[in-house]
RNA sequence: GGAGGGAUGGCAGAGCGGUAAUGCAACGGAUUGCUAAUCCGUCAACGCGUAAUAGCGUUGCGGGGGUUCGAGUCCCCCUCCCUCCGCCA
C-alpha cells in the first residue's frame, strides 16, 4: 500500500517503479482522485464545523429555556450538503484505497529493471559442483526406487502435487525441519513460533496476498484461508501494534505447512515434489526499523545461506529482477540450490525486504523516541529453508550409484546417526 | 449447536443524548548539587496552512446503516473476543 502524499510528490517516480514491474502509468488518475476527495473533505469539515457550533448554540439555549427553533431551521439548512459530503468523501477514498491496494511495491534502487528472471543478476555462488561417474538422477527416481516416495499414494488421497513420504524419507524432512530451527533460533536469535494455518482475510491482505492473488489460496467453506507461506502469519503478528523503537528489530521463525494452489502453474514441474500443493518451509520474519531493514535484509539472507553451507548443498544467491519480484517486496535474493539430477540451479529459498508496504496495509507502527507521532515499521520476510526442496537438493547431491544417498554430516544427530539412506 | 457478556487512545478504565473523565507508560519543557519527586505540556488519523515549525479545523469510542439540531451513549445489520452449557481432539 502506498502513501498517497508520497505520490503526490513523485508520481514520476511512482510511475517509474511501476513501469519496472509492468504496470501502465497511474499517477494522473490517481491525483486526480486525491485532488477530488481533499477539495470534498475541505468544504465537508467546513460544513462540519459550522454545524457543530450551531448545534452548540442550540444546547445552550434549551438549556436555557430559551426558544430555538431558529438555529434548528438554520442547521437543518446543512443537512444535504453534509450527507452528500459524507457520502461522496466514502465512495472517493474507498475508490482511492482499492485502486492503491492492488498496486505492487517499487523495486528499490539498484535493483535491476526486467520484465522476468532473465533479468536476475547473481549475485554470489557457493560451493563446488558434485561430481558423478554416473548419471545423476532425480530424486523422485531416487525416492520411488527405495520404496520412500510415493506419488501414486499420494495421488490416490488427493491427486496430483502431493506426495507420501515412508520411512527414513519421512523423518529425513522432519530431520531438516529441526536442524533449520535449532540453528535459526540458537544461533541467529530468531523466536520458535507455533502459528494457526488459517487464516481470515485482513491478514492475507496484510501481507499483499489479497485482494489481487485470492487464486493461489485455498480457502475454506466457511471463508477461512490456509496459509501458502508462514510469512502471512508471522508478519500479520504486529498487525495494529504500536511498538516500542527499542523492541526493534522483532525476528519469528516458523515451521508450517504451506498450501498452493499453483492456479497459473498447470504443467509445470508435474513430476516430483518440487511443486505441490502442500509443502513445508521454515520461515523468518523480521520486523525493522525503516533504517535497518536493508542491512536486516542482508543479515537474514545469510541466515539462510548458512543451512545450505552447512548441508554441503552449493547453490548461487540472485538478485531478482523487478519484474520477478513478488507483489509486496522492494528487493528480493532468490537462494537456488543446485539439482544435479535437473542439471541446474532451482529457487530454495527467497528473502525480501517489503519496505512499509506490508505494514501500511496492517497499520503495524512503532513509537520513534525522537519526534511527534508514529512511524511504519518495514517488515522481511525469507525461507530458512523449503524443506521439501531441501529433501531434493540433500537426495540428488549426495546421491550413489546404487540408488542410495549420503545423509549430510551436519544432520546425522538429527538422525540418529544414520549415515545413508538406501 | 444453546444461553449470556463484551469491543473506548500505547496500556488500563469511566462515561449510557450536549465539546472523549481519570490513572499508568512514553516523550518535551520547567524546577532541582545529581538522581528521584513535583508541576506544565505533548501523546491517533486526516484536511487547510508552512521552507519546516506554529496555528486552525475535521474525524476517531470494533465495522456498516438509521433516528436526532446534536450519538461513544438510542434503533437495525454485520464482524470479532470472552464466559457458561452441550459435543469433541
Amino acid at each position: 500500500m502506498y502513501d498517497l502524499r508520497w505520490i503526490r510528490d513523485n508520481p514520476d517516480a511512482f510511475d517509474a517503479g511501476l513501469a519496472a514491474r509492468g504496470v501502465a502509468p497511474q499517477a494522473q488518475e490517481i491525483l486526480a482522485q486525491d485532488v477530488q476527495a481533499r477539495a470534498n473533505r475541505t468544504s465537508l469539515q467546513e460544513i462540519q464545523n459550522r454545524r457543530n457550533a450551531l448545534s452548540k448554540q442550540i444546547g445552550a439555549a434549551k438549556s436555557k429555556g430559551e426558544n430555538a427553533d431558529g438555529l434548528i431551521a438554520e442547521v437543518g439548512e446543512l443537512k444535504d450538503a453534509l450527507q452528500a459530503g459524507e457520502e461522496l468523501e466514502r465512495d472517493l477514498s474507498q475508490a482511492l484505497r482499492e485502486t492503491l491496494s492492488g498496486l505492487p511495491n517499487q523495486p528499490e534502487p539498484g535493483v535491476p529493471v526486467g520484465a522476468d528472471e532473465e533479468a536476475n543478476i547473481e549475485v554470489r555462488r557457493h560451493g563446488a559442483l558434485p561430481v558423478f561417474d554416473f548419471e545423476a538422477k532425480q530424486h523422485f527416481e531416487i525416492g520411488e526406487a527405495l520404496g520412500l516416495m510415493d506419488f501414486e499414494a499420494a495421488s490416490k488421497l488427493s491427486g496430483a502435487r502431493f506426495v507420501v513420504l515412508r520411512g527414513a524419507l519421512a523423518r529425513l524432512e522432519r530431520a531438516l525441519a529441526a536442524f533449520m530451527l535449532d540453528i535459526h533460533t540458537e544461533e541467529f536469535g530468531y523466536t520458535e513460533t507455533s502459528v494457526p494455518l488459517l487464516v481470515r482475510e485482513h491478514t492475507a491482505f496484510g501481507t499483499g496476498n489479497l485482494p489481487k492473488f485470492e487464486d493461489d489460496l485455498f480457502k475454506t467453506t466457511d471463508g477461512f484461508y490456509l496459509i501458502p507461506t508462514a510469512e502471512m502469519v508471522l508478519t500479520n503478528l504486529v498487525r495494529d501494534e504500536v511498538l516500542a523503537e527499542a523492541d526493534l528489530p522483532l525476528r519469528f521463525i516458523a515451521h508450517t505447512p504451506c498450501f498452493r494452489s499453483e492456479a497459473g502453474a498447470a504443467g509445470r514441474d508435474t513430476r516430483g515434489m518440487l511443486r505441490q500443493h502442500q509443502f513445508y518451509k521454515v520461515e523468518m520474519v523480521s520486523i525493522s526499523h525503516p533504517d535497518q531493514s536493508g542491512e536486516e535484509h542482508e543479515r537474514m539472507t545469510a541466515c539462510a545461506e548458512a543451512i545450505l553451507q552447512r548441508l554441503g548443498i552449493p547453490y548461487r544467491a540472485m538478485l531478482l529482477s523487478s519484474g520477478d519480484m513478488g507483489f509486496s517486496a522492494q528487493r528480493t535474493y532468490d537462494l537456488e540450490g543446485w539439482m544435479p539430477g535437473q542439471d541446474c540451479y532451482r529457487e530454495i529459498s527467497s528473502c525480501s525486504n517489503c519496505g512499509d508496504f506490508q505494514a501500511r496495509r496492517m497499520s503495524a507502527r512503532f513509537k520513534p523516541k525522537q519526534g511527534k507521532g508514529t512511524g511504519f515499521v518495514h517488515t522481511l520476510n525469507g525461507s530458512g529453508l523449503a524443506v521439501g526442496r531441501t529433501l531434493i537438493a540433500v537426495m540428488e547431491n549426495y546421491q550413489f550409484a546404487d540408488g542410495g544417498f549420503a545423509i549430510p554430516e551436519a544432520l546425522q544427530p538429527y538422525l540418529g546417526g544414520m549415515t545413508r539412506i538406501g
